[in-house]
DNA sequence: TAGTGTGAAACTTTTCACAGCT
DNA sequence: AGCTGTGAAAAGTTTCACACTA
């Protein structure tokens, strides 16, 4: 047997979000089965691109028919090992980091905002109300705490995913106190690379860097490629 | 004459801001020259790939000394279009689009938040601190206006980028009325494929995809590989 | 000598096109 | 008839390795 997992290309891998989110809405509306043209159409890809991604996963099309909706959702939650407990802690309680804790998304895709820590001894004790997949309870808040009782915080909420949301000089310290803690991967908005050990995987959203490629885009649909 | 901006890859367009970025720091440090070896390193990529990617703009460096740090940094905004002077529009001042206009990240890094724009009355005349490349400014203001006016707003102030932080129900509307107020480049942060026409590039920031890309990672690293 | 710029090789990703299943 | 799954071709990207030059 092919058995499934065996390796799955990381341009797949940065696809499969997004069939999931796809999935995920058509569930909503009710659809049972998709083809992977339909598939492709929601996602703007190309169909083939769609058909060698899920292959990877294994074969869960029907020929002549399509894809299972519910159960192609459960295999892709399957291969990004999606439990739907991920528990999030936002380290730096600044502009951002308060815009995050706000932001009802990741606790609506499964990763509860489930503690915020920041160095800045006035803020501790600051109340964030707690969002998660079924909504807003509005008994449940988060409190900020002091950065320092970051491992304590961790260990007691078995937190698995850290996101820094300092400023850039503050970053790196950060990265060190959540790798000190045990944390299992890191989501980084500050605009610095970070050193951390092999076994903890990271990623950087840098929002203004978004900016800038669109920039280029923008620009070169203006002048429409050179002659030779 | 090899003529600069004959055709730059993809893939290095992708990586240009992050040069642009390792560079600011380096000039902020007061370095003049710096070898693709360095600023791979401070970049975390490979050292040829720097030079390939470097060699797409232009010829610009000098062989046993190494690139000038603010001449490249000219040649890097020269090349993604940078004038410094991109106005920002956020369309929607709900959880995300308020963390977006507080977070100065965006002014700071050339984009100033020129306008906002909700569909909702209660939001109109909130008032938000205008933030740019130098810093806060106490007096200025930008004032939440109603999404009817985007047109103007948009040709009043020139903003040339729109921000979509709406929630997903909206963000196609919110698009369309960016196109028809003549946006030339949307970002959005709702996660659905938008429709708008080619000559508008768009990009789209799911923050949750970030975080289910990183699961797959955490996922790998704890059980590295499989028999075969 | 130290470090760029670049052909060519290696690898990855995308796309095509169609056999084969339901 | 309709749609998947996949080899094979095409396109794009990364890495190597070294001629070249300041």
């Amino acid at each position: 047997m092919p058995g499934p997992s065996a390796a799955v290309p990381d341009a797949t891998v940065e696809r499969l979000p997004l069939y999931h989110q796809v999935l995920a809405d058509l569930a909503r509306e009710g659809e049972t089965t998709v083809s992977s043209v339909r598939l492709a159409e929601l996602a703007g890809v190309n169909a083939a691109k769609v058909r060698k991604d899920l292959s990877f996963l294994g074969s869960y099309g029907t020929r002549g028919v399509g894809y299972d909706v519910e159960f192609l959702m459960l295999q892709v939650q399957r291969t990004l090992g999606l439990t739907g407990d991920a528990r999030v802690v936002i380290v730096g309680f600044g502009n951002l980091g308060q815009a995050l804790a706000n932001y009802g998304g990741f606790g609506e895709r499964g990763f509860p905002v489930t503690a915020i820590v920041d160095a800045d001894p006035d803020k501790i004790g600051t109340q964030v109300p707690r969002s998660d997949a079924n909504g807003e309870s509005a008994t449940e808040r988060v409190v900020v705490e002091h950065v320092e009782r970051l491992a304590e915080v961790v260990r007691d909420h078995k937190i698995t995913v850290g996101v820094i949301a300092t400023p850039q000089h503050a970053a790196q310290a950060a990265a060190d106190a959540l790798v000190a803690a045990g944390i299992q991967s890191i989501l980084s908005f500050a605009p610095v690379v970070l050193d951390v050990p092999e076994s903890v995987p990271w990623r950087k959203v840098d929002l203004a860097t978004e900016l800038q490629i669109l920039s280029f885009y923008q620009a070169r649909s203006g002048s429409l490629q050179h002659p030779a």
